[in-house]
DNA sequence: CCAATATCAGGATTACTGATATGT
DNA sequence: CACATATCAGTAATCCTGATATTG
């Protein structure tokens, strides 16, 4: 995974692209959204390393963040799915797996018989920081990238998001 | 997955981080983290259902593509790997169902005996083209995204790829 | 003998489909 | 009864860690 290549493998095949499929071809595009996967895999590799030591992913760390956020320590699985914009089994999986470590404790929802509510545990919350304190210390995997290049890229990524439907406003 | 809210949750969680560990948290960089999760997940949702249809995934298409555009159609494993930016054993496994479904072959490497190259067959090259039409058609999911965003967008990530030392230059 | 190439076996995680039990 | 909530079973995809056979 760390080989580092004498050229920009991206850059590359923007340019094949545009002789192969002429100036009509979205190549920017193709380029851009390539760019977007392989920076995600990257920083998603180094935010997984970085709350590793203390037994969580990244994934199970951004619910337990959900949790200690919500009012009361504790949300509707129909509310960690939508949130965490993840599969409604997904949601029920993951918060069984930090269930099973006592981070989560499951409990019937008063308001809906139907429902589950997932609660943060103390342990969960003391594990939350600690994750926390290991993500500030990497800035969230942006340690190389300037503040300007940041704002920059928030304010972008926050107008697609918007576009795609996550949000309203 | 289509739920839209009614607030940005990022720029919640945005407000809440820095008011829970104050000034000195990268809240930025948090949100600006977790926007490149949620973009590239929309993302690969569209590119996914675009060459769905002709029985690839955007893994799958990205390994055929590698293949069309290298000088014989064909490469090492090691290389599919290497420029795929992905494990060894994930580079065996995608070769392989491509294989399985006639659009790759293997053959051993004449030039080391202990390698393996993998080959785009003619099918392979067909697939690919209409893969690649059907996603020429949506933008590569970035449709909703000005020219001049995409543009910044390119610049800022291949800016955080070299940092990240993918290339070098 | 040591290193490189590639595969296999097996475990972990996440996504998704379809079926199901329960409650509104 | 129709609908919503959540789970479960099972399938698929990907990543990763060893172990291994083969060759340079």
């Amino acid at each position: 995974m760390n080989v580092k290549l004498p050229f920009d493998p991206i850059e590359r095949a923007r340019e094949l692209w545009r002789h192969r499929w002429g100036d009509t071809a979205p190549y920017d595009a193709m380029a851009t959204a390539t760019s977007i996967m392989r920076v995600q895999q990257r920083l998603l590799a180094d935010l997984d390393a970085a709350v590793a030591p203390h037994g969580l992913t990244f994934a199970r760390y951004e619910a337990l963040v959900l949790l200690a956020f919500s009012r009361q320590g504790r949300l509707p699985m129909s509310k960690v799915g939508e949130r965490l914009m993840i599969h409604p089994t997904s949601a029920t999986n993951i918060v069984q797996r930090l269930a099973s470590d006592g981070l989560v404790e499951r409990a019937p929802n008063p308001r809906d018989g139907r429902g589950t509510l997932a609660c943060i545990t103390p342990v969960g919350e003391q594990r939350m920081e600690q994750a926390t304190a290991a993500l500030h210390a990497i800035d969230f995997g942006l340690a190389a990238t300037s503040d300007r290049d940041r704002r920059q890229l928030w304010r972008l990524l926050r107008t697609m998001r918007q576009q795609a439907g996550d949000f309203a406003k």
